[in-house]
DNA sequence: AATGAATGAGGATTCATTCAT
DNA sequence: GATGAATGAATCCTCATTCAT
């Protein structure tokens, strides 16, 4: 009955180390060593799991990616209306789960794993192209025809804003990363009524 | 017959080979040898015109900066007006010299030697305060009070948009990031204009 | 309601496996692993069973060296007279069940097993020494004294034809390696009767 | 003037280190340290040098077989007559320098080499080609279309030779050797004579 | 000025082996 | 009896860096 199966909590455990690890490093390079020490086991154990260092940084990056997306997906189901979908998706993208430092520095990484293994480089376009739908979604009603631009500006605003906060020393903070990317839709929505009204 | 000094030539040579190669490979992970030998030299000769591999790297760091810096200095010192101004900086930011396959791919790179090398760190912290010391003096006549926050917006953007084109595999398209990074501004001035007129 | 030892029926199944994964590697570099799974268990059994993978080696050995030994007896018990002998010999040396792909392949292998480990070592003595003993008393009433000459050429020649079939990739033929090895003791014993009458 | 070209030296040391470290060990499981070492040099010169053990694997193979093969022409060419040629090709195959306890040792590790390594299959292919061809051409005059059976015998009986020469302890005895495959060739002659006469 | 030669340090990966269940 | 879990030890290979020439 007992036998638990430590596979599960093993891999969880060493995506979590590597996130971590490549965080405070700021590099991906960082040895499988300091991964499995971190997430409490010998690197060889870690190779078991994942095969490859490869194999876990992938694993850690779309461990990430699910998250964010699973939070998004939530936030959004409750939401109700355009502008309120709009705020969902800020707010699920510069929640405490996910713009956290661990994240946030593993992150600016992920950017660089995908530059070399197409694997990593897939997921990214798919979070991209997954955010871009979303956005345009909730923005359609509101600015019409403008909505893929104003997606597009919006989500090359939310990377950077992810991209800054990698460099800075404080804790990330999600209020100002809120706020600031909030200006730029409330921006875009009242340009387009001042426009068209 | 002088004997042409040959010194900064070389160390042109291998700035530029770095900056390539770090695009080329999408990573820090580039050998010296690699490096020197796109250069024509030996590895040898690179330590010994630059002491470390990290010491080669800051130097193209600087380089980047600097020609990107000197481009924008140019551009400010022809713009009458503060729309002029706006536009001078996006143009520059976006030109044909900066925003090439090469060292848009470096760029990102960079952002990552920043975590681990404190100078890397200076370097990008004073690009950083230039650009939005730029963008408030021209951004201050049109927007007033909310210079800063607006100037910090439109950094974040123009990061991002240089974060996302480090992704794509085409080249890098100037027009399309300045019209991007523009549409924001636009919004801020308009949005500022409903708002006070 | 006995409970049917498993013990030699795993240990054989082992046996076989080791064999065949030499044979098919063609190396001695094949891990228990991969031993132990095409035996259809785990590596921990294997070793439960042979205490190491050098022990396992020499059970393979053993059981090759076994099988031979044990097919050379039964056709030397049917053979009447010298000739017959000679023919039995060879006959089982090269029958379908020792000069099998998998025998041979692993049999190379075996010489170099013997190369660092001393029982190995031993065990091939043993088969050197009954061979020779066997056809030197099968030569004996043929050539004389020139028996334990002959017989080291047989040795030699048999050694000779199996190496290079273990190099071959087609399957062993036991039909002309009999015919090699048949034509240098014809030879031997014409060459002693040209001399002799 | 100086400036000697080390690279040829030390590969030379590297692959007799290499030759006798196998044979040392009667196995390739060997470590480049090991033979580095031997040769008086790191393990990362040797893979500067080789670019990996494989490589250094094969070149020490090319240069045993590249002896073997000179000395043998050059025998062959001071040899008048057909006795005189098989002489050549068994004095050579059992010289003071090629049949050394280093070379017979790693002789038979070639062998295994060939069983996984393509081109060590092929080095080996091109020996017994040439082996092949030397002995048809010394035997045609004195066995004539018998030739080919022949030679593959006696083809066959070097290689058993050898193998059973890697397992004795004692020094390789060179004498006994020739002795015991000359007895082969001179039974066949004796017993072609014998059926022609 | 320039480079070939050389190495120490380090890292991913593999594997025989052990052990608790 | 059987195995999943776990690891220490080892090995190949890479690379920044140094140095003599």
């Amino acid at each position: 009955m007992r036998r638990t199966n430590v596979e599960p909590i093993r891999k969880a455990a060493l995506v979590n180390a590597a996130i971590s690890e490549i965080a405070d490093a700021g590099t991906l390079e960082v040895t499988v060593g300091q991964i499995a020490r971190r997430a409490g086991m010998s690197p060889a154990l870690a190779h078991h799991y994942f095969g490859s260092k490869e194999a876990l940084f992938l694993a850690a990056m779309r461990h990430v990616l699910t998250v964010y997306g699973a939070e998004v997906r939530g936030a959004l189901a409750l939401a109700e209306g355009p502008r309120a979908r709009l705020d969902a998706i800020l707010r699920a993208s510069f929640s405490a789960t996910n713009f956290r430092r661990d994240v946030v520095g593993a992150w600016l990484n992920f950017y660089v794993l995908a530059q070399t293994v197409p694997e990593a480089r897939r997921l990214l376009a798919v979070y991209q192209r997954r955010l871009r739908s979303n956005l345009v979604a909730a923005l359609r009603p509101l600015v019409g025809a403008e909505a893929g631009h104003v997606a597009d500006r919006i989500g090359a605003m939310i990377d950077g804003v992810y991209l800054r906060e990698a460099l800075g020393q404080r804790a990330p903070d999600g209020q100002t990363a809120v706020a600031q990317v909030g200006a730029v839709i409330a921006d875009a929505l009242a340009a387009s009524g001042c426009r068209q009204g």
